[in-house]
DNA sequence: CAAATATCAGCCTCACTGAGATAT
DNA sequence: CATATCTCAGTGTGGCTGATATTT
């Protein structure tokens, strides 16, 4: 009697936030697959990547700028630190704050990282052209902006 | 001290793995605010418009379409019910299935989630045309059909 | 006193797993 | 026997809240 399976409802195969949420679960899997090559995840190259491009940096500017919660930094943070790829050390200036400064070890992993994450943009867009990932990055970017 | 704030690193504002999940972030809240108005979720809405397009299912079918987990189908038909939009009754030709059917009350209740799930889009799309969106639905759609 | 930081404990949702009972 | 369905119990993640201690 299982003749036909159903295709996806025509409302939702239309609807912007549904196809959104249902390829972001499809991109999430792969790059957190391709991380746990190296036991780490998402918020842990966020940071790192915000480590890299702006030098030593507190833990609250870190969640702002990642979008991680003050409360998940903490646990983050912990694990880079125990792997050895950032040091937390107070801040003589000011304190209230924790200086987080990725070590020589943490910027040579996030090289292997970058190459991990790119890989899963790869297979999440296969077949696409650089020009056409342009434009939805610049798609994407139009609504966050907004 | 606190000069300046840290914008998105770069890397990340690159990446369709990460923009992908913050503007889904984003897009399920608006539709979640705006389903909490009528008591509802998600999921409910998608398997209402599953029902109305495909007439009577299976829980199972409906799951699949609607790519919601099988356990999870079991709680949200539960509360349909309880609401009086679906009727549940155990199918004569094959004793292992469920047959879900969207009641009058349903259908009319659907109406209202289409009104309230159309204005979180407009909420997410400020100002994007007609044009605009198809190219959008066309390219995450590309994704999902991958 | 008001505001910001780091930390901790805990909540809720959602995608998912495993297992059992039933039926094909 | 293998497969499919429904159900329940439970797991783990991610985004979040509230409270506290400390410092500015």
């Amino acid at each position: 009697m299982e003749i036909g399976e159903h295709p996806t409802p025509a409302r939702l195969r239309a609807l912007p936030s549904w196809l959104l949420n249902q390829v972001a679960i499809a991109a999430n899997r792969l790059t957190d697959r391709a991380l746990a090559e190296v036991g780490l995840r998402r918020y842990h190259f966020a940071m790192l990547a915000a480590l890299d491009e702006f030098g030593p940096s507190s833990q609250a500017d870190l969640g702002r700028c990642t979008g991680v919660d003050r409360s998940d930094v903490v646990a983050a943070i912990n694990t880079l630190a125990e792997h050895g790829y950032v040091d937390r050390s107070p801040d003589p200036a000011d304190g209230r704050r924790n200086i987080i400064t990725i070590t020589a070890a943490g910027t040579a992993h996030l090289g292997r990282l970058d190459a991990l994450v790119a890989g899963a943009q790869d297979e999440l867009l296969l077949s696409w052209s650089r020009g056409e990932r342009e434009a939805l990055i610049k798609q994407l970017t139009r609504i966050t902006d907004g």
